[in-house]
DNA sequence: CACAATTTAATTGTGTGCGATTTAATGCGT
DNA sequence: ACGCATTAAATCGCACACAATTAAATTGTG
């Protein structure tokens, strides 16, 4: 019986045994991955991700957004600014239910799709595995993720 | 031939297929689901991953702490600085290389290891995962941030 | 030994994430 | 119609991440 034996409270300390470490740091590595290649178009990798979702459909609002990449107005309201800034989305009060902003594509906004393209792609191949290792692994997070966001939701 | 048909770049930019939109997601969730547990001990989710790389070993420099945890000073400097005020590690200059700091624990960071023992555990549960599928995709991921991690550095 | 290159932390600035609160608009029950 | 709960964004404060730069100490080389 020594350190390396693996059983005990103990084992479950080490940093190498951590699933969530080993998620926490991917998350870290995906987004320096895509910097430098998202900056060519002024996009973070956050940015990116909202974009993605109004390429697939325009005039969404701000909550839409938020439960498709699990991020609330607190994160989303300022980055949102930005990208308006940026000249590559319009937000504007829903004029039925004024309590909502909607999210549109302004024409910059609708071309950079097309330069973006290549960029997941490329990304794929620095992952260094098959599109199906990549799709099992995706599913398989899809399916932690949703059991750690019912055990949030539960607690509360 | 249709929206559904999944070939064609057209399907790498739809966010259900994206990889690195689970890893990002999934680590969001994560931080969520470890918040409330880690601010009974005072700590956030990097701090504490600070904590368990000093449980492991004390006395370990800036970098090293970095190198484990794929962290810059940047981040560091200001977070170490911040369990050092909350009074659980100790930083000095190291006498022999004066450019490095050491960081060490004091006896409330020792104890606080006890408290926190129980909670990979209960996080666990909340991954409603066995320790087997836990263990797999850990490595897989831990193979993806790696080559995620050479193809950044081969880029410079 | 001199001194340039390297190494280690710290600093600065920008952009997230998220808890908590606030503001404004809508819905709903009486 | 009234008032109250609910909902949607915005706001505020704090703590990361990380690129880029700076400062100080050490190393390596002639």
């Amino acid at each position: 019986m020594n350190a390396t034996s693996g059983n005990a409270p103990d084992s479950f300390l080490k940093l190498e045994n951590f699933l969530c470490f080993a998620i926490y740091s991917t998350a870290n590595a995906v987004t320096r991955a895509y910097q430098p290649r998202l900056a060519a178009l002024g996009l973070t990798y956050p940015q990116y991700l909202v974009m993605v979702v109004l390429w697939e459909r325009e005039n969404q609002t701000v909550k839409s957004i938020g439960e498709k990449l699990s991020l609330d107005s607190g994160t989303l309201t300022p980055l949102l600014k930005r990208l308006e800034s940026a000249g590559l989305i319009t937000r504007r009060r829903d004029t039925v239910d004024e309590r909502q902003v909607l999210i549109g594509l302004t024409d910059d906004g609708r071309t950079t799709r097309k330069r973006a393209e290549a960029i997941p792609i490329a990304i794929g191949q620095a992952f260094g595995c098959t599109l199906g290792e990549a799709k099992d692994l995706r599913a398989e997070l899809m399916t932690v993720r949703d059991n750690l966001i019912a055990s949030i939701d539960k607690a509360k």
